[in-house]
DNA sequence: CTAATAGTGTCTATTAGACAGTATGTT
DNA sequence: AACATACTGTCTAATAGACACTATTAG
């Protein structure tokens, strides 16, 4: 039982350093849709999803890549840490953020015991304006994943990281799996695990939300859409079945894209119904 | 750039105290399913999903209820604080876990600057064969929601306790809600938020992984997985479908559950197929 | 016999997958 | 005309929802 009479005589007495105190930073996972132009000028230009890395210039991880993160000021709430950062990074504000995962091994930081919340954000890169920071860079990624592993190859047009990460099921009851690092050379941190729950969890919410739309311009043609969707899915979708899908969910122009060396196709908008 | 000849060095003149550091806790969503003897001998015992709070009796908010927690060690892996607390409240060990959020709001712990990584955990009631710890008590949870919020009413039989939390859409591109607390007059903390994070979280994972047999005995009749079922997606079932989607995830067993006062019925057990 | 749940058969509605076809721009 | 994509119609397969029916026990 308490000595204390009262809620503020207990405050009052309160010393915070009684207890184990560590730190926290967060690591941001921010998404985006690139486009890389065909030989032939008749065909669609290739689209990349694709994430953004900086360049470590100190130590610990001095050289190696990682996700723009850093400390949560004890004066800020929890979100406004990636706001922040994000912010930094891309002169954006407003953009999609969600919180990932919490990582808290002992051995993730060689400096100290650190905790880090890492948060996904998806970022339409035409309203990129400002030029990014001069160690951050675009990587295209290619994911290929079976039940027991990702491959994972993140390419800047200059430098290519290679990622394998074991999967293990954790329980037999569900569908979360425990990922293990397997192959790293480039990344710092545990970050190659952030990348790998952030590409899951996108995997996995495009088919009953409508995130996409977060990483597309105002007007596209449901074609651009759909390649959205299919570098995402790392699938190739049947037409008509994609477009009674998000039927409801845009809705058509009266603008037109042409000069594509084929059939013009009309340009759409994200539909907002609820 | 940094001064340092190598990461070595560098870590050799770090200091931790440079940086803000906080206190990080952790709560538990502890859920389980229990049993209420019906009045009519035939019919067959109401189920509740219930959940384990735990009175506080020390500042700050003394005499109020709330999910068992503490505070993370700084020498513990973080997922081994909620298995920690998770053994000490209940004496079981490989219980199902599962991270579900990180709070950080400024004014969460009135004490200090305090970030909470949140957990679920499901348990077998049965499988408990000590007492619980004389400050803990599970109350059944009644949960009625629609668009706009959600009516958690929690029961231990002594005390009732309400509560009413809204949900305000976070993004017309997802399924998000941003949780406010209506009403609360008797948990602490911004506990009434895991609880609905937790809740919803259950609502939806019982539609597409196992879960729900964490919290089932090694035996048990069709009819009594389907109250589970039905008392945690909070409607009816129908029989048919509900048995076409179990079908291949369960093994009927030759043992049988007779003496209910109507036709007796086959005993199954959770069939493993990964 | 009756109340209550156990368990099954089958029809219908909805949705997803597949394929074939027509349309229309650029070079 | 040839190419490449835009866009649509329609058949089929798979799944979910609904209802009606039979089965079997304790009291």
């Amino acid at each position: 039982m308490s000595e204390f009479q009262s809620e503020e005589e207990f405050l009052k007495a309160y010393n915070p350093n009684d207890y184990d105190r560590l730190s926290l930073t967060t690591d941001i996972l921010i998404c985006s849709v690139s486009s890389e132009e065909e030989e032939n000028y008749r065909k669609l230009s290739k689209k990349y999803f694709s994430i953004l890395l900086v360049k470590r210039d100190d130590y610990p991880f001095k050289g190696k890549w990682c996700l723009p993160g850093g400390f949560v000021r004890i004066d800020e709430e929890l979100e406004d840490a990636p706001k922040r950062i994000l912010a930094s990074e891309t002169n954006l504000h407003n953009i999609y953020l969600e919180q990932l995962y919490t990582y808290g091994s002992l051995d993730r930081d060689p400096r100290m015991r650190v905790i880090s919340t890492s948060y996904i954000a998806l970022v339409d890169k035409n309203r990129l304006r400002d030029k990014l920071l001069p160690n951050a860079s675009w990587f295209n990624v290619t994911l290929l994943e079976d039940e027991k592993k990702m491959n994972i190859t993140l390419d800047n047009g200059e430098e290519t990281i290679s990622l394998v990460i074991k999967k293990t099921l954790r329980e037999q009851t569900t569908d979360r799996y425990k990922y293990t690092i397997v192959k790293n050379d480039k990344l710092a941190f545990d970050h190659p695990l952030v990348i790998a729950a952030g590409l899951s969890r996108l995997r996995n919410k495009v088919n009953y939300t409508d995130i996409v739309f977060n990483m597309m311009p105002e007007y596209f043609t449901l074609g651009e859409l759909q390649q959205v969707y299919e570098v995402i899915l790392g699938k190739k979708l049947l037409d008509p079945a994609f477009r009674r899908i998000i039927a409801n969910k845009v809705e058509k122009t009266t603008k037109v894209k042409t000069g594509e060396g084929h059939r013009p196709s009309a340009l759409f908008r994200y539909k907002v119904t609820k």
